[in-house]
DNA sequence: AGCATAAACGGACTTTACCCCGATTCGTAT
DNA sequence: ATACGAATCGGGGTAAAGTCCGTTTATGCT
């Protein structure tokens, strides 16, 4: 049987020697990053040769040096979007959204603060935040929130982006790994501004 | 006479014909950006040969790739600054700050969509926001503003941050060139979204 | 099982950012 | 004017990202 000619769907799962190729590079890459100190010293080069691998199968799974922080990420993010969406509440389904909204903040401040490494360097500077990673989750689940809170007048899809923006940039972009020596105080601080900034936002 | 071994301060003006040398290039890259299409089209070498300049001169000045676009964009946002700090109300002063705060994010909104390229091409990735181009005045304009309004209870360093931010992530960070194919209306709806969030942050 | 096809692999090749250091030029104090 | 020190220039050199394409291998069909 031949596969219809316009399908879309998913193009066609990964090959199985494909995807055990993808999880061996990204447990390299994580065991490399554990050794040597900074992510920047992560080459492609070296991530293939330690993978007993050709340069040309590391770039074809990730596609760009970013890629493969970008996955390292997801990765990572996986079970954190588990228990936003299937968790207990005040993150998970259940709590009132203005909670939800205030708890997903601080969970997602920690989430970055631990993993502001690969976040950084999953950047690519020449394209947006690639789909899949980062703000979809953010965005929409913060669109979501929002539109259960009934806010009058407003364009909820601007104010999900700039409420992302206001969670991830300061992390993403803004602050030097200088401000984050006591990364416990940071984390507290950038919770309660967040708590302050949807409080504010939202109040009828 | 001799300096003061411990003088800080400004380490020492720039040599003349380091300065020359400095325009120069920074003319001779807007020439190339105006000509080819994309700011990744611009290599170092390419614009060194161009300017009739040394490959190690081009790096010597600018540091970093990255660097030529933050000196690009510094130099845009010159007579920017100057409206906000001295220019007509309700940008520059005069006008209460509520309104001035709303005037100056239509203008950075309006700026940064006139200078998507070279704002995008300046992050560098490795390394945060840089000083001198982007945020400081912003953050600092942002911050001077919100300390006039006299919230309660605000933690205002982190609001200053996180507005920024909201400001110059989606444009930064989230939005894709494709949403941009229309900027005049992504500019008045980003706008208007600028002026609801603030209203809604600083209601009393 | 055997075959056809599309996908994946590998590693040499190209391009480009960035470094280095001897040669040169500027600015200043005499 | 001149000489001296310091900053700048230049361009060849290095390393790392990303591309290409001939070869190999998995997978679905008969």
């Amino acid at each position: 049987m031949e596969r219809p000619a316009l399908s879309l769907g998913p193009p066609r799962a990964e090959r199985a020697d494909a995807a055990r190729n993808r999880r061996h590079l990204l447990a390299t890459a994580r065991t490399m990053l554990a050794e040597n100190g900074g992510a920047d010293t992560l080459t492609m080069d070296a991530l293939a040769e330690r993978a007993g691998l050709g340069k040309g199968t590391v770039f074809r799974r990730f596609g760009t040096r970013a890629g493969i922080f970008q996955a390292l990420l997801e990765d990572d993010e996986h079970d954190f979007q588990l228990q936003v969406i299937a968790g207990l509440p005040p993150l998970g389904p259940g709590a009132p959204p203005l909670e939800r909204l205030i708890a997903y903040g601080r969970a997602r401040i920690a989430f970055l603060i631990d993993h502001r490494e690969i976040a950084r360097a999953s950047l690519d500077g020449s394209q947006p935040v690639p789909a899949g990673t980062e703000s979809p989750l953010s965005r929409t689940h913060i669109r979501m929130l929002l539109a259960h809170l009934r806010l009058e007048n407003t364009d909820l899809d601007m104010l999900a982006v700039q409420l992302t923006a206001a969670l991830d940039g300061p992390l993403l972009l803004y602050m030097s790994s200088a401000d984050l020596t006591e990364p416990t105080t940071t984390d507290k601080r950038m919770a309660h501004a967040w708590q302050n900034l949807i409080e504010r936002v939202c109040r009828p």
